[in-house]
DNA sequence: TGAGCAAATGCAAATGATTCTTATCTAGGT
DNA sequence: ACCTAGATAAGAATCATTTGCATTTGCTCA
């Protein structure tokens, strides 16, 4: 199934990076390769540490990171209180349900086209990212 | 001037939404009128305390917030590790630079109809905000 | 004008996410 | 089996923001 497919990958690109293949990396993996993307550290944390009860949250945390830098993962800012873990590498925005949380994901082939257009205001600067903060009321929250 | 313009608008505004016209209120609302837009509740904080030494941080976030409440300021997160209040209230997006932090003013008329056409993807959710994060080199900084 | 009351304030402690410190441990190569 | 760079647990530290609470103060109305 994808989780395994999910989970191979990342056991495989963590070697090339040369991280250790400790027990409470393992879980993390995992837990990662099950759940939903856009997880909260705290969300792996509470699932992680039911079966490995002495996970330290700074543990997640510096995995977490590390996989950011190591292309794994993707931080997403999504204007919560927490940061939020996107394992969906390919470009893509967010919708974020202020009922519910749920976040669903979006792809506007033409947003960057749109902004060159608009770029005029910017005079000589450079943009290095443009992402979309859309909020509202999901499908089924309506 | 602008500034006095300003400063009595949000006297009016305030007298008109029941606060009452506390000097340190007065303080923070003279130096909204003169600083730049975008400032965080600190950078208030800061020039205001040199006036009035006894204001305590609370009171200005308190203040910024019921500011928010009354339609006088709006709430942006930017990102930064704190928020940031703009006293511009027309419809605008931000590009923020990474080098020297500074924040510049968007106006994108057509990215609403843009998304519209994006909409299919949300099913019958009801978007509410979009707001548009950039982040890139400021002309100054290139 | 002044009493009364809701609103506002200052202070300090609480919060919550994240990071840092430090002593200890261990995975993986030799 | 042994060594060592990297990893971990636990908890202290940080930092922006919020909150509880005792006290003060604008403002309204008699
Ligand atoms: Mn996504
Ligand atoms: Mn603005
Ligand atoms: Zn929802
Ligand atoms: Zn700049």
């Amino acid at each position: 199934m994808t989780e395994n497919n999910n989970l191979e990958k990342l056991v495989g690109l963590s070697k090339e990076k040369g991280l250790k293949l400790t027990p409470q990396r393992m879980v993390i993996f995992r837990i990662l390769s099950e759940c939903n993307q856009h997880v909260t550290v705290d969300q792996v944390y509470q699932k992680a540490s039911a079966e490995y009860p002495m996970l330290s949250p700074a543990t997640v945390y510096r995995n977490m990171e590390q996989m950011v830098d190591a292309g794994l993962l993707t931080r997403l800012d999504l204007g919560g209180s927490s940061m939020r873990y996107d394992t969906n590498l390919e470009e893509h925005h967010h919708f974020v349900c202020t009922e519910c949380g749920k976040v669903s994901d979006l792809y506007l082939e033409d947003i960057q086209y749109k902004m060159d257009a608009n770029r005029s205001q910017l005079g000589k600067a450079k943009i290095n990212s443009l992402d979309l903060h859309l909020q509202g009321t999901c499908g089924e929250c309506v």
